[in-house]
DNA sequence: GCCAACGTTGGC
DNA sequence: GCCAACGTTGGC
């Protein structure tokens, strides 16, 4: 099993709409950018990803599960690029900021600090670990 | 609102 | 195929 993190605009896409999608989920597409989309076909069904809210917020804000692996982008006429379907989990009991990620070490090299403009990332299991531990005792 | 970082486009 | 110009994203 992989983690994933997606970044979304709350005002395009809120972890609220996903919650309002239910169990069908919702299809996460329109992106159009190669290493985004490399990162989408290496998703399987069953893998969790992080829900950040870019721009506002700037915090991780919930889970989301994946329940369809990569397919041809409905929105995307050259049928270059590929969607998944997820289908939202859980949200964090406390969200986890932008800010406090910086402050541990481990979490600097991630693709969400040192390529902030990347939609689409892995996240290895241990910052898994520690990102879903901040989720609890936080604050 | 500004700007750094990065991706894309188009002229050559 | 290089690279300058331009556009977009997202943190601040």
């Amino acid at each position: 099993m992989k983690y994933w993190l997606l970044k979304s605009e709350p005002d395009v896409w809120s972890i609220d709409q996903q919650i309002k999608a239910g169990a069908k989920g919702v299809i996460w597409d329109g992106v159009r950018n190669y290493q985004a989309a490399k990162n989408l076909r290496n998703m399987k069904t069953g893998d969790l990803c992080f829900f950040y809210h870019s721009n506002i917020g700037k915090e991780i804000v919930g889970i989301v599960k994946v329940i369809k692996e990569a397919f041809i982008d409905p929105t995307d006429k050259k049928k270059k690029f590929v969607a998944v379907r997820v289908k939202f989990k859980r949200k964090l009991k406390k969200p986890v900021s932008l800010e406090n990620i910086k402050k541990i070490e481990h979490l600097n090299q991630l693709p969400l600090v040192k390529q902030s403009r990347l939609s689409v990332m892995p996240i290895d299991s241990k910052s898994w670990k520690i990102l879903n531990n901040m989720s609890n005792i936080n604050k």
